[in-house]
DNA sequence: GTGGCTGCAAAGCCTTTGCAGACAT
DNA sequence: ATGTCTGCAAAGGCTTTGCAGCCAC
């Protein structure tokens, strides 16, 4: 789906320069489905290339986060969690594994925007919503 | 709204020893309306009573979170922040500011519980949800 | 009296930073 | 050519831990 030429030419746009650091990093984003976190990628990245220093990766990792080519999510425990898919989408949270499901949805989007355009909130503005949906697996 | 005597009860009631550093801790977390950091509030302890470890600070957030006195929300920078409001509400981060507010509103809830009850999601029970309001301030 | 709790300080973990050299453009 | 990017290693910030002594029960 993303290859190569596509990642080439997502660099570009954000004024980014193309290095092999920065291609390998992004081809493990859009591999890797579960939101790794910094330390995944870093152990991924390092199987692929020793040679690139995790404080690349961390640098990598920010500044795409800072031209929205990637979000940073938030989890309970301490770390962040990084994730390529940057259409609005939604959190499913199984605590038990630790694991972060995407969850998309257009009606619940639907939904939710009616009731913002509805409804409005004193003093602030929406911008964004997203929502975590916390449970567990189920058998079904 | 609540006393002394509550934060007494809700330590027992939790099987906890009531102890003058909780106490403390308590009292802070139902004053402070702005979903603090740690620090804020090992801040705010050291002024009250200056021989309150951090230490002890952080073992008494934990503890309080693990027996679902309070909750511990996540944030977009990598700080933990603490809630003691555990009815169910959503927040609105304000970006700019590091602000975040809370967002309470029983349509809402309605809306997404009336939406889960008939929507299935495969392999996952959703016990929970929170949503994430995400905008700026507005003038009005 | 006793187990849980505290203070202290050190350690741990994740992330950021500074800088000199290397590389993409 | 030059400004950006990388690797390295050290530092930083937040949080956890271990342990001896103390205190609520």
């Amino acid at each position: 789906m993303t290859n190569k030429y596509d990642i080439r030419k997502l660099l570009k746009e954000h004024g980014l320069k193309v290095t092999p650091q920065r291609k390998i990093i992004l081809e493990i984003l859009f591999e890797m489905k579960n939101h790794p976190t910094a330390d995944m990628i870093i152990r991924e990245v390092t199987l692929r290339e020793p040679d690139i220093s995790q404080g690349t990766v961390y640098k990598t990792l920010d500044l795409l986060v800072e031209k929205g080519i990637i979000h940073k999510i938030k989890t309970d425990r301490d770390v962040m969690r990084y994730d390529p898919f940057t259409a609005r989408h939604h959190h499913l949270y199984v605590h038990a594994t630790d694991e972060i499901r995407d969850y998309e949805d257009e009606e619940l989007n639907r939904l939710l925007e009616a009731y913002f355009s509805r409804k409005s909130i004193p003093g602030f503005r929406v911008e964004d919503f997203r929502l975590e949906i916390i449970g567990r697996k189920d058998k079904r």
